[in-house]
DNA sequence: AATAATTTTTAGATTAGCCTAAAATTATTT
DNA sequence: AAATAATTTTAGGCTAATCTAAAAATTATT
């Protein structure tokens, strides 16, 4: 059984190992997760003790498997769990994640499947995060910037790179939630601003840094 | 904000006093919270300092309001989670108490309060305990002890005072779950075994000390 | 009322997780 | 390649929550 801090650091070392194949170093994890660099250092001294990572001093560290798989359970109930407070108790998706924060961290894999079937063994949290199934298989999903696309391409709006809650709540106020199609009509030569037509026929007007924020799933149409 | 451990003890002493309104002493707080007096004593010491309870040296401790508050919430989201895990989750009723003392501790009112609504503002958790409302009051139900009906009286099971997995598991084996209808038909002299008379017209012979920890609302015919 | 038994508290340690400040190592400039 | 900058580790401390063993206080017994 591991503790909370240590989850949090498996998580943490994992997120930031996901889209790179080098180690991770102390200042990035220190980072991540809010604390200091001495800290990190005593902590990934335990985990190596554990044998949940591979350290070398000055070298940063890898996860092994072992530490792989704790990380990847850990990720799939703040999955299960943020679209259980999303689909279930109605919270906002940018109210969820620091709840399911918390809820992570609670020890019981029959609980965790349980909830999953209750969900209806959801394959993407309320932001477009794939969920781990049980095996922790991540089914990796072709998702594309939204500022990718050239004026006249259509996409579903599938995830969202940054999670910060004023980003989310911006999204939600513009009508930019998971499942809406959106179309690009312009794109602003001068400021880069895009102007996109939803499903509504609606057109609306964003910013290059919201569009850079937003994955789509591409439409041929 | 409280540490898990802080919630722990408010509740284990709210427990201890909830029925009998003496100053609850060192070493059963020891005994329900399975850890030395020592300890207990450096615990209460913090809890006085926060004003959550009254401690005298050698006198044991009282709740004050504040404590009390803080124990009957604890409390609250204990059985709104059992009520959660069992009806919505469907785990057994001997399954749900461990994963509650996790989940209890989870800081977020508004969880709790759209928790509460999703599950239709229960009065009674699935051992037949009342669930404290958001204003901390609890609705004291008249329930009777099962071994209190004399031979022909009738009654149905509303809660349990043993809680332990082995007893709930032994009632469900037997039917003789929540909202089950009973009445009893003989009381063996000798042994004082008691033969119940089920709704299904099913006869069952149960120990005396099963009938003193199943709780009945009577039936009056 | 004195002694014995029990309960409670204190004293002193331990572990997990975090911190600051200083030392050691590695990376980057000039 | 030497000097400077940045990163990482170590050393030493802190707090929360626990423990054991010993001392103090209370309660029970003779």
């Amino acid at each position: 059984m591991y503790s909370f801090a240590e989850e949090n650091y498996l998580k943490a070392i994992y997120k930031l190992q996901e889209h790179s194949d080098l180690a991770v170093n102390t200042n990035s994890i220190a980072t991540s997760i809010q604390t200091k660099a001495a800290s990190v250092t005593d902590m990934i001294k335990k985990l190596s003790d554990k044998k949940l990572l591979k350290y070398e001093k000055y070298k940063g560290v890898e996860l092994t498997n072992l530490g792989k798989k704790i990380a990847i359970e850990t990720v799939r109930k703040h999955r299960l769990w943020e679209t259980f407070l999303h689909d279930k108790l109605k919270f906002a998706w940018d109210e969820v994640h620091d709840i399911a924060e918390q809820l992570e961290h609670i020890k019981s894999s029959e609980l965790i499947d349980k909830l999953d079937e209750y969900l209806g063994f959801p394959t993407h949290d309320p932001h477009g995060d794939p969920i781990p199934g049980r095996n922790g298989v991540i089914i990796q999903s072709n998702f594309v910037l939204l500022s990718e696309l050239k004026v006249g391409e259509s996409g579903v709006i599938s995830g969202v790179v940054n999670h910060s809650s004023v980003f989310l709540k911006h999204l939600e106020k513009n009508g930019l939630t998971l499942g809406k199609k959106v179309q690009v009509k312009e794109i602003g030569e001068f400021d880069q601003l895009v102007q996109l037509l939803l499903s509504t026929k609606e057109s609306i007007l964003v910013s290059n840094e919201v569009v850079k924020n937003i994955l789509v799933k591409i439409q041929y149409s």
